[in-house]
DNA sequence: AAAGATTGACACGTCAATCTTA
DNA sequence: TAAGATTGACGTGTCAATCTTT
C-alpha cells in the first residue's frame, strides 16, 4: 500500500521481473486466443484438439487412456471426462483393451479424423499469426531452448 | 491414422513445430505448478495473487474494477466474481467511487496485504525454481524479447 | 496393495442478460 | 446509447471416493 513493492521481493532481478511479467501475460492470454479460434471454428477446446492430434498420430489411431494422459500432460480424470464428451460427439470411441482387462483404449473415429483435418489449417494459421509470424529464426531457437529448460523442472513434481 | 501427420501440416517448419510443442507443454504445465504451490501454501489462485499484487501497488491500495480488469488481462465479469470471493474472505473491500457513481473501487485490506506479503516468498521461490534458476542472462533476455513480440499480437483482438 | 479408470461434487471462467449511471 | 458492473446458468478441471483388475 505504501510506495514500494513488498509484494515482489528483490529476489528476482529487474530483468527477471520484466521477463516474468511478460511471460505471465502470455500464459494468461495466448491460451485464451487459441481456445477462441478453435471453439469458434470447430467447437473444440485446445485440449480436445491436442487429444485428437495425439490419437491421429498413434498406430491404429488408438491409445490406452493412461498413455494418452501422459502424452497430453493431463490427469487420468480429466482425460476420462474429455473422452466421454468426445465419445458423445462420435469423434472418439472407447474400446476394451485385449491384453489387459482393466485398461481402456481410445480410438479416433473417421468423423473425428475428419474434424481434426478440417480444423487443422485454421488452428495452424492462428498459431502462425499469434506466434511464428513475429519471430525470426533466432527467436524460434531461443523459444525452444528456454521452454525445454523449463520443462525439465516441470517433470519434477515436488519442489 | 496412416503413418504421417496430416494433422500438423507442414506450414510450420520443423524448427517451429518443435518449438511449438515445447511451448504448448509449458502453457499446459507451468500454470498448474504455480496454482498448486499458491493453493497449497496460501489458498490463493494465481489470479487471486495477481489481483492482490496489482492492488498493493496502486496508490491507496485502491483501483477501479475496470482498471484492475485491464491490468490483470481479465474480463470484468471474471474480475467481479474474483473480487466477490476475496471480499468474502476479507482480503479486499468494495467501495463506492466518489467521482462516478457507476464505478466501483476495490481496496486491499490489511488482512489482504498481510496474506500477500506472507505468500510472496513462497511464490517467488516457486517462480525461481521453475523458471529462473535454469536460465542464464541471455535466456532471460530472449524470454522477455519473445514474449514481448507475442504480446503485441495478443493485443490485437481479431485475426 | 497398486494400477487403470470412472464418477460426482465442487470451484472457477465464460457468456448472455440485466441494471444503473453517464 | 454506451460504460461500469453484477448475476445466474453452463461447461470444464480438480479432487476424493470408488470399482475392477493385476
Amino acid at each position: 500500500v505504501t510506495s514500494d513493492d513488498e509484494n515482489l521481493p528483490s529476489w528476482l532481478t529487474e530483468d527477471e521481473q520484466r521477463a516474468w511479467r511478460c511471460l505471465v501475460r502470455v500464459l494468461l492470454r495466448l491460451p485464451v486466443a487459441l481456445e477462441q479460434q478453435l471453439k469458434h471454428d470447430a467447437d473444440l477446446s485446445h485440449f480436445d484438439y491436442w487429444v485428437l492430434a495425439l490419437l491421429s498420430e498413434a498406430t491404429g489411431g488408438t491409445l490406452r487412456l493412461s498413455a494418452l494422459a501422459a502424452d497430453a500432460d493431463a490427469s487420468l480424470s480429466r482425460l476420462s471426462h474429455v473422452v466421454t464428451r468426445l465419445e458423445q460427439r462420435r469423434l472418439v470411441q472407447r474400446l476394451q483393451c485385449p491384453d489387459e482387462r482393466r485398461a481402456t483404449l481410445a480410438k479416433i473415429t473417421d468423423e473425428g479424423l475428419a474434424t481434426l483435418v478440417a480444423s487443422a489449417p485454421g488452428h495452424v494459421a492462428e498459431v502462425r499469426y499469434r506466434v511464428f509470424d513475429l519471430l525470426d529464426g533466432n527467436d524460434v531457437d531461443a523459444l525452444e531452448h528456454v521452454c525445454s529448460k523449463i520443462l525439465t523442472r516441470l517433470d519434477n513434481p515436488a519442489e
